[in-house]
DNA sequence: CATGAATGAGGTTTCATTCAT
DNA sequence: AATGAATGAAACCTCATTCAT
């Protein structure tokens, strides 16, 4: 690693700033959000942030960087502390939250970009999921009491994970047998 | 709806040429991708996209909603002739199916955005999570044979859902019951 | 001048269409006004409208030389039927309120272009001419009941005057002389 | 009123230049010239000029504020050391002058416009006008030294007048009244 | 080191004009 | 002759990045 003299202490400073700034810039606006906002937020001139961050994306890394540090301290905490049989759950379900909580941000801000809900243009192809979804209760293969918005929500994850990702035809189909593992009667 | 007189020959074939040239481009490079790029894919001028399509939103739109028309479409086509037992889960799998398959034209292309790799700097994370999966795993609340690749994509595939659509705290529990179940050891 | 065969009938009947729908598309935007807009209140196709008059700048000479042909044979009927003491007064106002009507119709729809108003920008100029008006007043060489929105009028009409016609130095006075006799007191 | 710390040396040099060059842009091509043209003549990126005035308006408005402010400085400082009899007309015959000869420079280039010229298009016109003039002059009703020319320069001023100010009925007489006592013979 | 003005490529959009239908 | 789709130059504006202060 490069370690050189110690950083000043402004600087230091500075540099956690321009991340906190731009977490919720980013947050907001996705990566189209603009670098000049970021050094607004963080009370800095525009060339700081570029002396901290010598690129647009390596500061969107050093985000991603520092997020990805949160997590793991996070569980790495209930790793060691917590019940071993509900662990991973619940660290699941933190992250999720998580990321829902981001999203109503967004969505309060007025999205610039497409809508994707169930109530806007996915509406016809819900309705036609909603007669499969019927039809597979009926034969028995999935529990009665799942509803049409789990299984969007299922199918819009899981379609964003793969997108995202670049899953190969294994993995993808073992993680579509564990959800449907999970849609399926109890034996 | 307003009708209008049918559409001139080169006019249909230059607006479907359009929607192809903007299907690839941002399928590449997301809602980012320019519409410049559209026209020179499309063969066309520039000006010709925007006598189609008004604004990029309304190209971004356009795509969407075509998508969403073929998928009904598929849906409806498998609602009416396939096995009610299995249909929605054939449906699911080529949807996923699909989007894994455009992430890889992204992969091959490089990405401008952030890498989201269990090799990548999701290593640490991905540590941190295999060890609670081990510990659930002996505490026989997950199946021995699920592993941590398959956790991370489901990771991975709930946080984007609940990022993109902006879930209810109820809406969210019951997505990841569901998930949840798909992990647990069959009874 | 070229003669050629006889215009046809549709052809003389879009031609006025199409003078006319410019007349009212420039009157409310200016010069800036698109020719495609002209077409529309024409109910034309655009091609039609390059048939008639090959550039916009075509167009534009149209308009006028018809308005001034209008103007000109107002001013014939005047001529011939008037008072002759009277006829080029009555004229004069004739055209000046004409485009103060013009101008009001803008106004109404909100100009785009920069404010030209006493209340506005001009206030603070306003302000110093009222002072100088004064002190002529009292000095006796402008009459008393004139007021500040007067001279301001004039001052605007003939700065425009002069900017759009290229006025020399001897007409600029002379100009001026029979303003400023119109401001003087009667002896 | 906004203060902050005073602008860098550079900056302000820069800003006087793009006012400079917008200047000279917009009296040649009137609101129609380019924002990019302005950055040529200001020897400046074009970001440049959008640092400084962040839309076109913003700097056609800022070139009227300037020449508005620099009129009203002459303006008071005739007022306060001139000829008060005379000082109103001496600063009127400056405006307009200055008026003239940025028209001067449009005709030299070319204007892009509609001429407005006694020679032009405004021929047939003129003629008929100098029928109503001589007849009022034998009816007594004008100074006979009164030229044509005149006549037709006060026309176009007070049309144009009228059009870019938006006057009133009332206001419309009396500045007529004003300019037809100028005609008058003197009793 | 920090500042913030300058750069300039590139994006979206408009519109006069041409030309196939 | 009319239509209206296509063209493409050019306009306005943004923003990541550089560099003088």
């Amino acid at each position: 690693m490069t370690a050189g003299p110690p950083m000043r202490a402004d600087a230091r400073r500075n540099r956690a700033r321009i991340l906190a700034a731009a977490q919720s810039v980013f947050a907001e606006h996705g990566p189209a959000g603009s670098t000049e906002e970021v050094a607004r937020r963080a009370d800095v001139a525009i060339g700081t942030v570029f002396r901290h961050f010598p690129t647009k994306q390596a500061l969107l890394q050093a985000i991603v960087k520092e997020h990805l540090a949160q997590l793991t301290a996070d569980a790495e905490r209930l790793a060691s502390s917590g019940d071993p049989a509900t662990a991973l759950f619940t660290f699941f379900r933190a992250v999720v939250g998580e990321a829902a909580a981001a999203s109503s941000v967004v969505a309060l801000l007025g999205e610039d970009g497409i809508e994707i809900t169930v109530d806007g243009p996915l509406g016809g192809l819900a309705d036609v999921v909603g007669a499969l979804l019927s039809a597979a209760q009926h034969a028995g293969a999935i529990r009665p009491e799942v509803v049409l918005d789990e299984v969007m929500a299922l199918l819009i994850s899981t379609t964003q994970g793969a997108l995202r990702a670049g899953w190969d035809a294994r993995l993808r189909d073992r993680v579509l047998d564990i959800v449907f593992a999970g849609l399926a009667p109890r034996r």
